[in-house]
DNA sequence: GGAGCTTACGTACACCGTACGTCCGTGGTT
DNA sequence: AACCACGGACGTACGGTGTACGTAAGCTCC
């Protein structure tokens, strides 16, 4: 039985599942290789070099994101489920989360996304520039939100440590914190994440208002 | 003249400096031992490895953040100066900015911005929940904006390439994007920050107005 | 003067990305 | 059928990496 012929795609679904099962330090060309029962340097065949590899593995990752779009609904459902779709790679690729947002993109695989949001924010009424810096501010925010999410989690399976001890912090020189440490101790990532979408939502919402208003 | 004692302290400062230089990726331990004119191997007696040192790296440069709060003004002011704080790192620290906030610290050093940030916003009157919340969605947000800020500069030296090609997309696929193309290739960052900034404040201020209402 | 400590340093090993040369199976041409 | 050109798989090799380990030089205290 012929082995399945090399391809950039395997290559890239390989990483993707090593870094996945191991994390990103456990990735090297020799380690991909041997993961495909090759050669190390046959993926140059079909890879130019490791970063290329690593951008595919990127774009492969947003490229999976599953939008469902609903053009009936109010916008600001639909900046809801664009944002959480967003947020759902955070739970299908967990380690490979850093890497898509810590890589910025020059390629158009990212494209489909901004476009979508862009339609969907000029719908409800914003202008060409408001749209932008609302997008922009959109996925500062979901960015932001997945950094913590995902790198709170650089490996699986040591239970959660406290990153604040409530022992280890002086109250006297912070109250604040040493008070609030069992909260600042717990995330529900997802609850977090809703409350700031919602409060972001409200807030181009008033914006969008405060512009209808006035003109 | 005895050169001044290896110190952890001279160490992180010099791998700070290369890094502010020429780059994450430069960053070797022969490479610092050379830049400090000292042997490799002489570095392990400070710092127990590469990671425990990069976490020093991104300790120092938050420490360096310079708050200045005023406790009599407003309190949507001294959210809007600790968040404007927080982002002066990025030009400050430009290649560090990356490290600093792809890397969670566990350890008290950026304990201090916490606690300045809690005590404003319970003094706004959120309780401890909504302070912590608010505080989580602030993080969020700036740290994706300083993301975008310094992503787009990996290197200092190119100029900025058009990151999405009005060429390069087409237009019956992508029209929006297309359509915004001059928007989406250009961004001031300062502008584009405070506009986030001023929405969410606008949003937490309205937040605490619902609350007082109903009480 | 020695004992014990901290610190600087050289050597060595396993691993990394990848440039380069070689080999082989396949398809098209004569 | 014989030939050849070519693309893909692969081995070897080089310069770089983090760091474990052994050694040696200075310091302080008995």
């Amino acid at each position: 039985m012929p082995t399945e012929p090399l391809s950039r795609g395997r290559i890239v679904a390989a990483a993707i599942d090593l870094i996945e099962r191991e994390g990103a330090d456990a990735v090297s060309m020799r380690r991909i290789a041997a993961e495909l029962g090759v050669g190390v340097m046959s993926l140059y065949n079909h890879v130019p070099n490791k970063d290329a590899l690593l951008n595919g593995v990127a774009e492969t990752v947003l490229s999976q994101i599953e939008f469902t779009d609903d053009p009936d609904a109010h916008w600001t459902d639909r900046v809801r489920m664009q944002a959480r779709a967003f947020r759902q790679i955070a739970h299908h690729y967990p380690r490979n989360t850093m890497l898509v947002v810590s890589r910025q993109l020059h390629s158009a695989a990212g494209l489909l996304p901004v476009e979508r949001a862009l339609a969907t924010l000029r719908s409800a009424g914003f202008d060409g520039a408001d749209a932008v810096r609302m997008l922009r501010m959109f996925i500062a925010y979901i960015v932001g939100s997945l950094l913590r999410e995902v790198g709170v989690t650089p490996t699986f399976a040591p239970v959660q440590t406290r990153t604040i001890n409530a022992e280890g912090v002086d109250p006297a020189l912070f109250p604040e914190v040493s008070s609030l440490s069992a909260l600042l101790d717990e995330c529900d990532h997802e609850a977090e994440f809703d409350f700031g979408l919602e409060l972001l939502i409200k807030a181009i919402e008033a914006h969008a208002g405060r512009r209808e208003g006035t003109r």
